[in-house]
DNA sequence: CTGCGTGTTGCACA
DNA sequence: GTGTGCAACACGCA
C-alpha cells in the first residue's frame, strides 16, 4: 500500500475512529519490527493511555499519546490498518489496540518490513534519522537546491527519503512520465525548468491521489499508476513501455516519450 | 519451483 | 564525502 498517499489516508483513518477512546488492552507480534523500544514496553506505555492526535512525515505516521510521547508507526510494503465496530476479529495483527468501548484498531503487515516505535519529540526523531522536507510540504527553493546538486538518477534522488520524504517507487515512475524524464537522467543535468515541472508535477500527482484516498481506481488517467508493466501501449507515442532497474528498483517507462539526460 | 514486490538499512567497493 | 549495487528482513502471489 504505502507511499505518501496512502499514509495520509492512514493518518486520517486513525483521526476519524481511534481518537480519544482509552486503551484497555495491547496484543502484540511485532518481533523484529520494533525500534528503540521492546515488546513490554510498548505494551506498558500504550496500556490506558489514549490517542489524541496524528501527524504524518513522508511515509511516517505518528499518533500523539496522551502521554508519553507518541507512536510511530511505518507501513513498509504491506502494512495495513483495520478498525473493527463489530464483533470480527482481526485474522492477522503484528498490533492490535482494544478500546473501552469494544471497538478494536488492527496493524496488520504480512511482510513484516514495517516498523514501529514510541517516540518522545517527533521532529527531532525525523532530524536525527535525516529525512528531508516532507514532499507536500517541501519548497521549490529547497527542493531545487538539493536536486542540483545530485549526480545519481532522477528517479533514485526522487525515493531518497533523505532528499525528499513521501516518494516512493511507483509515484516516481508516474511523476517522470507524466514530465517527459527518462528515471535514469542525471538529476544535475537536468535543466531548471524540467526540475520545476518534476516539482509540479510531484506535488500535483500526490495532491490528487491524497484526495481520492490513494485509490488507484480513481487515479485511471494516471498511466503508470497501478498499472506497471512492460509492453504496454504508450498513451502518448503508441510504443511501448520497458522495464529496467533503476536504484535497484524495478522502473517503467517510455523510452521514446521520456528523455535521456546525461 | 522460480522470481518478483507500493520499503529501508547496512555494508562492501569504486 | 559521493555514488552504486546487493543482501537482508519475510511473505504472498503469479
Amino acid at each position: 500500500m504505502p507511499e505518501l498517499p496512502e499514509v495520509e489516508s492512514f493518518r486520517k483513518y486513525i483521526a476519524d475512529t481511534s481518537l480519544h477512546q482509552k486503551i484497555k488492552n495491547v496484543r502484540t507480534a511485532a518481533q523484529g519490527m520494533l525500534i528503540e523500544t521492546t515488546d513490554a514496553d510498548l505494551k506498558r506505555i500504550l496500556k490506558n493511555n489514549s490517542f489524541e492526535d496524528t501527524f504524518r512525515h513522508g511515509k511516517f505516521l505518528f499518533v500523539r499519546l496522551r502521554s508519553h510521547g507518541s507512536l510511530m508507526l511505518h507501513f513498509g510494503m504491506t502494512g495495513d490498518l483495520l478498525y473493527y465496530s463489530d464483533n470480527a476479529s482481526p485474522k492477522s495483527y503484528v498490533l492490535l489496540f482494544e478500546f473501552d468501548n469494544g471497538h478494536r484498531l488492527s496493524f496488520s503487515d504480512p511482510r513484516r518490513l514495517g516498523k514501529i516505535s514510541l517516540v518522545d519529540d517527533v521532529q527531532a526523531f525525523i532530524n536525527k534519522r535525516g529525512y528531508g522536507e516532507d514532499a507536500l510540504q517541501i519548497s521549490w527553493e529547497s527542493f531545487y537546491t538539493i536536486l542540483k546538486k545530485k549526480r545519481t538518477a532522477i528517479k533514485v534522488s526522487l525515493m531518497d527519503q533523505k532528499v525528499v520524504a513521501g516518494v516512493g517507487n511507483e509515484f516516481s515512475d508516474e511523476i517522470l512520465f507524466q514530465t517527459q524524464v527518462h528515471p535514469a537522467s542525471i538529476t544535475s543535468r537536468l535543466p531548471e525548468k524540467k526540475l520545476r515541472e518534476i516539482y509540479e508535477s510531484m506535488k500535483s500527482i500526490l495532491k490528487e491521489a491524497v484526495n481520492h484516498d490513494a485509490d488507484r481506481k480513481k487515479l485511471k488517467h494516471y498511466f503508470f499508476l497501478g498499472n506497471r508493466k512492460a509492453g504496454l501501449r504508450c498513451p502518448g507515442c503508441k510504443g511501448e513501455t520497458e522495464w529496467q532497474t533503476i536504484g535497484g528498483r524495478s522502473s517503467y517507462f517510455c523510452a521514446a516519450c521520456q528523455k535521456l539526460y546525461r
